[in-house]
DNA sequence: GTCTATAAAACGATAGAC
DNA sequence: GTCTATCGTTTTATAGAC
């Protein structure tokens, strides 16, 4: 059974039940919507704190390291955020056992709605400000490969769960992983949903290759 | 036969055989390499002209819009580049036939080589810029949207040329472009080339099944 | 076509009152 | 924890001499 849900963003981990996010957790929403659409660089911190409805001064409280700081931990948030949305998909409940095929034509299908239904803004939190600072901050370079890793662990997880061999549910989770992340590229600069579309049929099949020759 | 080549950038085509390239040429490669590696945003003005060896005032010069002018000159100028690239890889010689399996395997080689040799900076050159710029400059983006067909393109050409049905074919060039750009992004950040193979592997075997069932 | 000087704005960051 | 004022830099862009 996959799960009925969108490709929207899960409520913030650590708000209060029922209540407004806190200033520091609003900020970093805001940060990771931001950075995703325009960059890190290409976003000031007003805007930030503007988007936030955040106090001036609050930024460097929360964050003492400036810019900087808020950049990482944006990613890990965002990381973790995308992480629970693939487990959403991927992770079966009690007992239960996942068709990884479904759930990958169904998470292709997802975001194809999301990015379309967001004007072609909001795609990957992490991939802008990944390619623009992979080469220039070695700690917020980390913190994405730490999120990119971690979803790949999901998704190898869920195929090794689903009986392939571990080698080739790592590969399998690289290759998915590519395909969204080049599609969102394409999709984003063509303003079209179509290359989503075709990279999820071509990774459904590919995961449903892998299964048979299990 | 497969082209002997690397994925190095190919000489500036407007420069003036065995001699220097001139100023505006100059300064559109350094562009080209600082926006795919620290994006449009992120590359100031003055470390362009730098890298450039180039005059100060012929930036305004030659670029009289300015930086939103030299990005999608940039863009327009990396676009072609790269499609000379992949044709060198995909487009037989006077009446030959490609081995599109094997240029594929070739081609996401001599990436994983390039990158690696660059210790993790220089994949694609638009990339980078494109996701800055998507949702901000619409010249940047059309500029970007008209590389990458250009790109797929050429890929789809070569697929139907061999035997692939025109639809199969689009969407064969589309898989590999997303392949490749999806790899670039995790290799560049996992600082590994592992993604590139993985997912070289994965597209020839694609371009192998397509031909397969021609 | 080149170069310098400088304007004008945006940016990241800090200090100090509340 | 919040808010304002402001500092110092950096950045884009222009003006004008050569």
């Amino acid at each position: 059974m996959l799960p009925v849900m969108s490709l929207r963003k899960p409520a913030p981990a650590t708000a209060t039940p029922g209540d407004r996010p806190g200033t520091r957790d609003r900020i970093l929403d805001a940060s990771a919507e931001l950075f995703g659409r325009q960059g890190f660089t290409g976003t000031g911190i007003k805007s930030i704190l503007a988007a936030s409805e955040a106090p001036f001064g609050s930024l460097y409280h929360f964050f003492p390291g400036g810019k900087d700081e808020l950049g990482a931990a944006s990613i890990r948030r965002s990381g973790i955020g995308y992480r629970q949305l693939v487990e959403a998909f991927f992770v079966p409940g009690e007992g239960g056992v996942v068709d990884v095929v479904g759930a990958t034509t169904a998470f292709f299908t997802g975001a194809a709605e999301m990015i379309a239904s967001t004007d072609y803004a909001d795609a990957c939190p992490i991939a802008t400000i990944a390619l623009e600072i992979a080469s220039v901050s070695e700690p917020m370079r980390e913190a994405a490969a730490e999120a990119f890793e971690s979803w790949l662990t999901v998704l190898q997880s869920a195929f090794a769960t689903a009986g392939v061999g571990q080698v080739r549910s790592r590969e399998l989770a690289v290759e998915l992983f590519c395909a969204i992340e080049g599609a969102f590229l394409l999709s984003r600069t063509l303003r079209s949903p179509d290359p989503i579309r075709i990279a999820g049929l071509a990774a459904a099949s590919s995961v449903a290759d892998a299964l048979r020759s299990s």
